[in-house]
DNA sequence: ATACATCCATACCAAATGGTATGGATGAAC
DNA sequence: GTTCATCCATACCATTTGGTATGGATGTAT
């Protein structure tokens, strides 16, 4: 059984861990029992256990385990994801260059944890997605925020004439999302970087055949 | 909660459903229980109440529920995988048509209910992975046995001089392998095909940029 | 000082879980 | 006819699950 222990330092770890009022312990503690063992399975007597709350504090904060759920994905996920995916969007100069940066720099900061655990949106998107409509809602919201995102960064670069016409940036943003999260279930599958930093590679290459200049392949 | 009834007809449905023995039938109702909620959350009791066979015969069969997990690995999706994903691949004669054609027949065969579970491939090793050692060795083989099969398609096309020198086989393999799986990820989330299609078509786009020949864009 | 709401601790519960123990039915081997 | 292995049915079990009921502590408003 895989395990994660408090003071692991991941990539999508959420921030602020210190200091937290009781809600917020929970909410962090269920978060990451989630990431490892899905919601289905997340034992409500592991979070308990490991934050040193008590039941009663539990269902005085939160009135059942599906709300909390809700709650690790409306005030955890959703952050984490915009940190990490949506914001970096906003500091690109030349948009080809910022993504292609992006990945390196995303390939250098997953720890070996991150790669075994996977994304959590990613992950919890799969397990509820077909089961529970809120969880499916909330998760396709935040999925459609990040590749409405990546589609303005595009239509931007189309603007100004950085990326060929046939480019059509939705499309194109959809279909990088799907690589980034393709890769991601490939290396915690295979426990391999090497998955990660093929896929990087090839999307790269994906990215220098749209440009109107060509770049340094 | 989702359901999956027992005569619903769906792109991942294994063969041979009909007179089937009791070990058969066993296997077959639990990789649709698994498919829809997960192996850890996959109840035996489920399994035996659709198939009628008792508690008993089932552990005559299967040591446990883990290997009763692992055998519906080894003997339904591997399966699966091999007629869906790496069968098509041989019958292709010009390979980036081939591809092209394989993803415009996926985006039609696929059925509201293929969309809503995903593919039971991606859902378990994401769930599984991090888990149990058992599952993801088995997982990571069927996707490793995948990407070298796409590469194998590559390759050939490389040495024909159909695709450009820059495209290295192995790359390009995993990358496109995480852009469907992406794909049918997102699909699922969102409920919505367009999502298959955006990226059936980012892929398309993709491929007729590394042929050597422009092709009809 | 009293009333009241917030916050949490303890004890308890019905239901479901995976798993086991045991015995019976059936057919083949000798 | 006896033996033995295969195949399966029934009853039972310990453990864990999410959830509840109740009461106490603490702070605040009046």
């Amino acid at each position: 059984m895989n395990d994660l222990s408090d003071n692991d330092v991941y990539w999508w770890r959420p921030l602020e861990e210190t200091e937290l009022d009781t809600r917020g312990q929970l909410l962090f503690a269920a978060y990451k029992e989630i990431h490892v063992n899905g919601f289905q399975s997340a034992s409500l007597s592991n979070i308990l256990a490991r934050t040193g709350v008590t039941k009663g504090a539990l269902y005085h904060h939160f009135p059942n385990k599906l709300e909390l759920g809700y709650a690790v994905v409306d005030e955890v996920i959703a952050q984490r994801i915009h940190l990490n995916f949506i914001q970096p969007l906003e500091h690109f100069g030349d948009p080809i260059d910022g993504f292609i940066a992006f990945i390196q720099g995303a390939g250098d900061a997953f720890s070996m944890t991150d790669i075994e655990l996977g994304c959590p949106l990613s992950v919890l998107a799969q397990e509820m997605a077909p089961i529970d409509e809120g969880f499916r809602t909330r998760l396709a919201a935040i999925y459609e925020k990040w590749h409405q995102s990546i589609a303005d960064v595009l239509i931007q670069a189309r603007q100004n004439g950085l990326i060929i016409d046939e480019v059509d940036p939705y499309t194109m943003a959809v279909t990088m999302a799907a690589i980034l999260e393709g890769s991601l279930s490939a290396a915690k599958v295979s426990r391999n970087l090497d998955k990660l930093y093929h896929c990087g590679a090839g999307l790269t290459q994906f990215l220098n055949l749209i440009r109107t200049q060509p770049g340094n392949q």
